[in-house]
Formats: C-alpha cells, structure tokens, sequence
DNA sequence: TACTACATCTCGCAT
DNA sequence: ATGCGAGGTGTAGTA
C-alpha cells in the first residue's frame, strides 16, 4: 500500500475515533517506563478508537510495544522514513515504529460497549467461603468479607469456638511463599489491632507449594484444601456439525 | 464480507500459519480458568500464525477474550450462526465467538521473529548497585547479584564495615507492604541460614509507599532511593518537519 | 514440570 | 491521586 494512503488512513481514523488495523515491515523505538529497540520485522498494528495503539508480532500473545488509550498519534516522513509517532501525554510515553512497507491496512467504525460478565474469581470464592464456613472448620464462625485494615483487606474474618480469631485468605491457584507472607502480615495486624495473641491464619486454596506449605506450618498456620468456585455457564459446548475446514 | 468468503480466509491462515485481522459484530462466551460471557458488540478479532486468538473492543488496551498460542480454531455454522470456536489443548480453555457479520478481514504471511532490547528493568537496577555500591552506603562491598536461596532470591547480597551481612532488594517502581515482606523473608532466610542476627535489609527502589516506610521501619530495615536506570537513551525524538496531519 | 519473581504488568476499588 | 491487591494475569529463569 502506499504511503500517502496509509497516511490518509491514519489521519483519518485518528480524526474520526475509528479503528484501524495494518500489517506492516517496521523497526520500533519505545522510551518511557523502560528502553526498548525492536529489529526490522512484520507486524501487526492497531489503532483503537480510543487511541490506543498495540503492536503485535505474528507470534506470541502479549503486545510487543503499546500505548494506554489517550496517545496522541503522528506521522511523518523523515529521511525517506515513514514513521509513526505515538506519545502519551500522561504516561510520558513514547513509540516510534519506523515503517518501511504497509502490507495491508483497513478501518472501521467500531459500535461496542459491553461488559463482560465474569463468574470464578477470588471474590466468588470467599463468598462461597463465608455461606460454607465448614469448609474452613467446624467451628468457624464468619463474621466479615473483604474486610478492609490498614495492612491491606482480609478475604474472610470470622473466629472459632475456642475464643480465637481467625484470618482466612483465599487463593484461587496453587499458594505459594508471596502468598504466606500476605497472610502473616494480616494476623500480625489482626494481633496488633486486637491486642491478642489468639489469631489462627488459614490459607484456603486448591494448592499450596511445597516451600509454602514449610513456612505455613513455620508459623503455625493451616491450610484447607478448597476447590475453586464451581463453573456456572452454559454448554453450548454441544454442537453437532457444519464445519467448513 | 460472506460466511463463506471468511470461512475460506480462516481456513488458510490456519492451514498455512498465517495472521488474520478481522472486524466483526459478534457475541463472546468463555469457559476455562473462569467463565465469562460478552453480548453484542463490534470487535477486532485477530489469530496469530502460532494459533493464538485475540478479540478485542474498540476500546481499552487489552483483549477482552484470548487463548494462548496453541489453539485449534474451528468455524462451523449452528442454526444460522456463525461460530468461531478455539479450544486450547493445554488449558483446556474455549472461546465460542458467534459472528453475526465480518465487517473487513485480511490476511498476511508475516516474518519476524526479533528480540525486543529492554533497558530499564530490575535486573539493570540490581547490576547498577552492584556496580555502585556507594549508592547503598558507603562501606557496602556487593558480593553477589540475585543469589538464589531456598526462600527466593536476592537482588544484591553483600556485606558493611561493620560485620553486617546485607540484603538489598530493588524494585523499579514505588516499594509496597508486600515488596517489604519480600525483604523481610530474604533476611529472615539469611539470618537462619549464616546463624547471625546481624544482617541490614535495604529496599532500593524510587519511591516508597507510607505504610511501607512504616513497616520497614518498623523491623529496622532502611530505604535507598535509587532511580532504575535507562541506558539506551534513544534521541530520535528531534524531528523537524513533514506531518502529514 | 513446578516454583519463583518480574512486568512499560493492567485493572478495579477504596481511601 | 495514591495505595493496595487480584488477574482467565503472562513470561522468563531455574531447580
């Protein structure tokens, strides 16, 4: 494609809050939080409407270079060059993607909106923790989620029959070290607050790692084995038929 | 653009370890680490030549919806939909992107494969220490740089003029309660493990948060302001002219 | 493979 | 705005 209608296109998105994808040759430049330099290579590029801009290579999930929403994009010629300039005005960030070749490139006026309703997290855990509590022990008697102190918020927050308080944190994966420490550092806070010394710390979560569980043990907290929040959607997994490829 | 002529655009890419972007109108499920739904929209749906799958909004900047690299994408027709459908062999995740329209689709065989350069990162901030010390105090001697423990490892390990092992943790960004406990677990390992008491943990990072400094405080440890470090320092910003904007 | 920690993490929520 | 923690975190490095 040639420039000069890249650049119409560009110009053209930009002005009119529409979106714009393009494969192309480029080299790239990014100077911000970090420093980085990106070889000659094909890419993918996108502009969305809210001016954010991703560049892409054929391989790999993640974005190579990008830039939040609300960069200010630019183009020009320099030396012969096509470059395009994304700079962040609150960020500080800066992309250059030197482009030698657009591939193919196309826009669109995108009409979208929607949020995404998400089932499984943390958050449904502790919930589901606080309407079981046997799930933690027999005796547990929940008293609050999520509640907020100073040191950070405590998933779930309740004490047992023995006259103890206990702090139960939840992980929806494997517990790890980080994972502990977090948890200690809520008791200790919760001992400090309270002014006892009577504080059971109990990590619930589907896993726990090795060295997590030695430290756990270390200082004389527990662990409940519980399941991740159970899958609440649809099957539409049952199709029959129709495949093209 | 037709079923039919997209259908076959999808067939190639995948056939022949192309990249695809489309813009389509389609409604999202998700099953996998948690389940999520996503009604009608506009979307910008885009699979890598490794088979990763991509949908974003026309806004924000991450997908809404992904699979890694590795998944088997399939386009089939339901009673009248139109059904993109990756599933992912190792995760065992799915995505089912019911199409109502394909707005614009193209297709590129891309080549790349560079390695972005970094600068910037905490690995440069923990070589920088290393390499002055005096930034930490001035009778710190480094002895080594990430040192592997049983309990993680250590960005810069050395020693003081006054027979104090000393642990140095850096973080590039503003240090947190949980960067302390960090250090506070490389100490605490330490002392366990040389039998003394008389190790400093040092946080070296830009900026600390309140609660940190208290916290670190607190255990008597001490915060180093340290700026990571940006070697590569691109001035390519001086253009002059030539906007076509 | 499992575990650990970084990331231009991003994002939401609460203060 | 800042602090704090979760995330379908992803990714690299190491044992």
């Amino acid at each position: 494609m040639e420039w000069e209608r890249f650049a119409a296109l560009v110009e053209h998105v930009t002005a009119h809050n529409e979106s714009l994808m393009a494969f192309v040759h480029c080299k790239i430049y990014y100077s911000g939080r970090a420093e980085a330099e990106l070889d000659w290579g094909d890419r993918m590029l996108i502009i969305k409407q809210d001016n954010a801009l991703l560049i892409h290579q054929p391989e790999n999930g993640n974005p190579i270079n990008y830039l939040k929403p609300g960069a200010r994009i630019t183009l020009y010629q320099e030396d012969h060059a096509l470059i395009l300039e994304g700079t962040h005005p609150q960020t500080h960030d800066v992309i250059q993607c030197e482009i030698q070749e657009v591939h193919d490139a196309m826009s669109a006026k995108l009409d979208d909106g929607k949020k995404q309703v998400l089932a499984g997290t943390e958050a449904d855990m502790s919930d589901h923790l606080k309407n079981n509590p046997e799930l933690i022990s027999n005796d547990f008697k929940p008293l609050s989620r999520e509640e907020h102190t100073q040191y950070g918020f405590i998933d779930v927050f309740g004490h047992d029959g023995n006259g103890n308080l206990v702090v139960v944190e939840c992980k929806r994966y494997a517990a790890s070290l980080a994972c502990i420490t977090q948890l200690r550092r809520y008791v200790e806070k919760i001992q400090e607050l309270k002014g006892t010394k009577n504080v059971r710390g109990v990590m619930a979560s589907p896993k726990i790692t090795p060295n997590a569980k030695t430290m756990l043990e270390d200082w004389g907290f527990s662990w409940v084995r519980v399941e991740p929040p159970k899958r609440l959607l649809i099957n539409r997994n049952q199709k029959t038929l129709g495949d093209w490829g």
